[in-house]
DNA sequence: TTGTAATTTCAAGAATTTTTGAAAATACTA
DNA sequence: TAGTATTTTCAAAAATTCTTGAAATTACAA
């Protein structure tokens, strides 16, 4: 691997991580090394600093297009592709949400609200689509709250967070003002 | 497989999520039907519902068990070991993110911290450190946030999430009342 | 067009992970 | 304590996933 043993450290931890989020190490190592880097590579420049074969660059960054986390790009007068990820952090992990949610979220949900139209043949039945429902309504509650802060515009969401449990005190009155939004 | 359609769809579907969330299909299905299941499982309960060999079920146990994601639990009478998922369902959310955080973020978060600490060797490095900073804070204000909301009641919680973006009408408002807690 | 550069595909081999049955260990009962 | 029930460990087999070089395809330039 030719990288400064700082990098390489990045590099190899996010490898290892890939294998957590669903994606192999290759994958994650190619992200990580796109993530830092300073401008744009190409599939070479990714093979020679990493030291992985030219098939695997190019499956691995197949596969990060297919989540949105690279994007590709040209250099004028190089007709080579050459990759970066997203300036903005933020648009980072938008993205990531946002894939994950299409990928196992929205699945996951239409499962579920399929199982509940079923009948119940018998009482175990009926209690696994009790677990089913409380399940589904939780998933539900989370990505719809998600989706929507999801939409505030970085600045804004910052501070929400910086607040923390703070928000809590506004809650009552919120309540008050906003009904509509109560079941 | 021993179960109705209703409730082996469930079961499989959460075998395959469970590649994706980093423990293998046997964990994701043994988890899945003590989800779903009436009353507590053992495993030779879990052995003729699943069809799967004794010794991959008190594996995936002992896994599900380091997640917390399952309880071990007696029976008057009988000396086998009985499972259980926790009936809440936001106390298991509470606990998946628990350990996803201590397993996969504390981690990075060390990892990046200790990169932030290097002195940068040339304009690559300082531009990776850069990079590595913007994730840091990122990461860093998520996981604060998120462990701050996290140990509100659940009934406050849901009321927040209920409300959504409602919320951002008192960020003003708070931001005034809260100095201390901005940066 | 034709030739070359660049990228992708694919099938085989390598590596890793999962699953299993048998044996070992542990925990209880009589 | 001896005997039995229960759980765990472990090494081998099975299954899956990853990686690769070579061939095929695609995209461009002359």
């Amino acid at each position: 691997m030719n990288l400064t043993p700082l990098n390489e450290r990045f590099v190899l931890h996010f490898g290892e991580m890939g294998s957590r989020w669903g994606v192999n190490r290759t994958v994650g190592q190619i992200y990580a090394l796109l993530f830092i880097s300073p401008q744009p590579l190409n599939a070479d420049d990714i093979v020679e600093q990493l030291g992985m074969s030219r098939s695997n660059v190019s499956i691995g960054l197949k596969e990060l297009q297919s989540w949105r986390l690279v994007r590709l790009v040209h250099l004028p007068g190089d007709r080579r592709d050459y990759f970066t990820t997203p300036d903005d952090v933020w648009e980072i992990f938008r993205t990531l949400a946002e894939e994950k949610r299409k990928r196992e979220v929205d699945p996951t949900l239409s499962l579920l609200r399929e199982a509940l139209l079923q009948e119940p043949q018998d009482a175990a039945e009926e209690h696994a689509q009790r677990r089913m429902r409380e399940m589904h309504e939780l998933i539900e509650l989370l990505t719809t709250w998600f989706g929507e802060v999801q939409r505030l515009d970085p600045a804004m969401l910052e501070r929400l967070l910086k607040l923390g449990t703070q928000v809590t005190r506004f809650v009552d009155a919120a309540s008050r003002l906003g009904r509509s939004k109560e079941d």
